[in-house]
DNA sequence: GTAGGGTTAG
């Protein structure tokens, strides 16, 4: 078994295998008219022939995402049965599209249970209490129900959590099968329920490979890792769910891959045999499959043990797309993009997620001419393709560049997704594009519903350009879509501009209403108190931080008291401070001593923090030019003479523009 | 043409 492809494609036959009885049954008990097996194979009649070969049209159409032709050919006859219109209906609900389903479904002249079902399972799909109603009523409605009827409104009930609904649909059905049953199991882990899940897997007479394959993954999903390699260890051995026991197999590697117990997952890895005669019954398919060799490879990729990774992909010969992929992400991650390119050369037939992940890897590095180069040569692009170069080059701060990709992608027709509109407008920010701003505003109103990322880019962006009461008014109007990062930008915005108390009012909201901050918080915080002068104030909040929070304050925190007490004057003790801080100072607390040393004409201390500074950042000509200022405010005229001559000796050139040395950078 | 379970990127 080489290609995963055949492994799928065994099973879904299986699954249809398994109709075939059912539905007889049904068929045979005479409550379905219809007659659902016609067009399955051509008949001698050509009106018959060309029937079939119109719903295989239908559906070849709609899976190649075509469904605009499908309909168009649809439309174009008379000449149709109920698999036809249930072709189309399906189409519709594959695609969510359940207005236009329910439409065709009302104007079906001669409806079977499959279109019954298919509706059903449209109004499932979409999930919602609304939705869920919908499917119900159509259930009590239909004529005769099948076994996919009662299991496909199980689901649908366990999906939206109301499992007191799904049993008593589970317990009153005339007939279940094992479908039935791992429906309620999955629903059951779907909901937390650990312990009934478990418990109808045991009283289940007949198990299948699915079986234990939702049990294990459930529990995985419910962090019972270890739950979860007991059953295994345990129901895999027996002869009845033998065959693609592999699965449950993958899925358990996965899981503790994603706990980062890698030993585990290669432990379980290991037990997979490795090759097994194929002639002997039961046994055939338990070995591992090229999911479990990429599963395994994919676990020491995410610990960024890429030799490791390496080494299995070296060693197996089931290599397909995933593998390369993953050992191609593996290189990235670790910004090797040598060996990423190597391997990608090598790679027989790179698809699309193959390019897209060479692309963020020349854009993490900062290779944007590369990434660009991948992008234009790549055959097939996605919407990933696009949202990668746009995030690209907003992280290298080619703002301009970036607007240019995004109206490159408008003009080709691209529809932009949350992810593009949340780079976009980090890209306003960078540029204090107010404008452009509220036009992406605009567009993001239009095609997504809100999360919490969007709203944060949008408080982000307003505040930045200086629309303050805009960025106050996303803030306030979303009140259960924020997370802390809302709440520092809020305050941050309103720190930054200068509205000291709103920042504080904010500040303060925030702690009422228990939402841990941050040290970002802080920053502003701490800023919101220097500009406003507020000494004591701030005192508190800088103590508040390790007692209240246990947070050790850092540069930027001392760099802002440093701030607070030096504009008010209290030099020695900012001094004090900056001998004692637990970490070295930057330029930013040497400079606010500076600053407030200029503002209180303490020469002495502006020398030692103008030094200080110059060490630091040997080019700058701000330190320069702050101490000749303040000697020459005091008038000693011999010092700043002085400090002119240093700068002629030290080639120190005077630039223009560079105004503020604090720490308000938030 | 309908119901349940497995590995990848922004």
């Amino acid at each position: 078994m080489r290609n995963p492809i055949f492994s799928v494609y065994g099973l879904r036959n299986a699954r249809h295998l398994c109709h075939w009885p059912m539905r007889n049954r049904v068929f045979n008990s005479g409550s379905v008219t219809s007659v659902p097996f016609r067009c399955l194979r051509p008949r001698s009649s050509t009106r018959d022939t060309d029937l079939y070969s119109l719903n295989k049209k239908i559906s070849h159409l709609i899976r190649n995402d075509r469904i605009c032709d499908a309909r168009a050919l649809f439309d174009s006859t008379n000449n149709r049965n109920t698999v036809t219109w249930n072709s189309m209906i399906s189409g519709y609900v594959q695609r969510r599209e359940i207005a236009k389903a329910r439409k065709l479904f009302d104007e079906l002249p001669k409806r079977d249970v499959v279109s019954w079902n298919l509706m059903i399972s449209g109004y499932v799909s979409c999930g919602g209490s609304r939705y869920i109603e919908e499917a119900r009523d159509l259930f009590n409605r239909m004529p005769g129900r099948d076994c996919v009827s009662w299991n496909t409104m199980i689901s649908g009930y366990a999906k939206n959590g109301r499992m007191d609904e799904a049993l008593r649909l589970f317990n009153c059905m005339p007939e279940r099968n094992v479908i039935s049953w791992n429906a309620m199991i999955t629903g059951f882990l779907h909901n937390g329920d650990v312990l009934r899940a478990i418990e109808f897997f045991e009283r289940m007479s007949e198990r299948d490979a699915a079986s234990l394959s939702a049990l294990v993954s459930g529990l995985i999903q419910n962090g019972e890792l270890d739950k979860a390699a007991r059953v295994l260890t345990e129901f895999g051995n027996k002869d009845e769910a033998r065959a693609d026991l592999v699965h449950a197999y993958n899925t358990l590697i996965a899981g503790y891959g994603q706990k980062g117990r890698v030993e585990e997952a290669r432990h379980f890895f290991d037990q997979i045999p490795f090759y097994l005669d194929r002639g002997k019954q039961g046994n055939g398919k338990f070995q591992r499959n090229v999911v479990s060799w990429n599963s395994m490879i994919m676990c020491y990729v995410k610990e960024g043990d890429i030799a490791s990774a390496r080494e299995l992909f070296d060693l197996t010969t089931e290599k397909d797309t995933f593998s390369w992929n993953t050992m191609i992400s593996g290189y990235v991650h670790l910004s090797n993009m040598e060996e990423a390119s190597k391997l990608f050369g090598e790679m027989p037939n790179p698809d699309t997620l193959s390019w897209n992940t060479m692309i963020s890897g020349f854009m993490e590095i900062g290779s944007l001419t590369l990434a660009n180069d991948f992008f234009e040569r790549m055959p097939q692009k996605n919407l990933v393709s696009w949202n990668s170069m746009i995030a690209g080059y907003e992280k290298n701060e080619d703002y301009k560049g970036a607007v240019k990709l995004f109206s490159q992608m408008l003009r080709e027709g691209e529809k932009p997704d949350r992810h593009t509109l949340s780079s976009v407008l980090s890209v306003c920010t960078g540029l204090v594009d107010l404008h452009l701003g509220m036009q992406i505003h605009q567009l993001v109103a239009k095609t997504v519903t809100p999360d919490v990322p969007i709203n944060n880019a949008l408080i982000t962006m307003y505040s930045r350009c200086g629309a303050i009461n805009h960025a106050r008014t996303i803030f306030d109007y979303f009140k259960l879509q924020k997370n802390v990062i809302s709440w520092n930008a809020m305050i941050g915005g309103y720190a930054s501009h200068g509205f000291s108390e709103e920042a504080l009012e904010v500040f303060k909201l925030m702690t009422r209403l228990k939402v841990q901050p941050t040290y970002i918080t802080f920053i502003s915080v701490l800023n919101a108190c220097a500009h406003a002068g507020l000494v004591e104030e701030g005192r508190k909040q800088f103590k508040s931080m390790y007692s209240e929070y246990g947070m050790e304050p850092q540069v930027e925190h001392y760099a802002a008291f440093v701030d607070i007490v030096g504009r008010h004057g209290q030099l020695e003790e900012a001094m004090a401070l900056i001998n004692t801080m637990p970490c070295k100072p930057d330029r930013a607390v040497w400079g606010a001593l500076l600053g407030a040393c200029r503002v209180h004409y303490n020469a002495e201390l502006a020398r030692v923090a103008a030094e200080a500074l110059m060490r630091l950042e040997p080019e700058s000509s701000a330190p320069y030019v702050l101490l000749y200022n303040m000697y020459a405010d005091v008038g000693q005229w011999d010092d700043a003479a002085e400090v002119r001559m240093m700068m002629e000796k030290n080639n120190i050139i005077k630039q223009p523009a560079y105004s503020r040395l604090d720490s308000s950078h938030c």
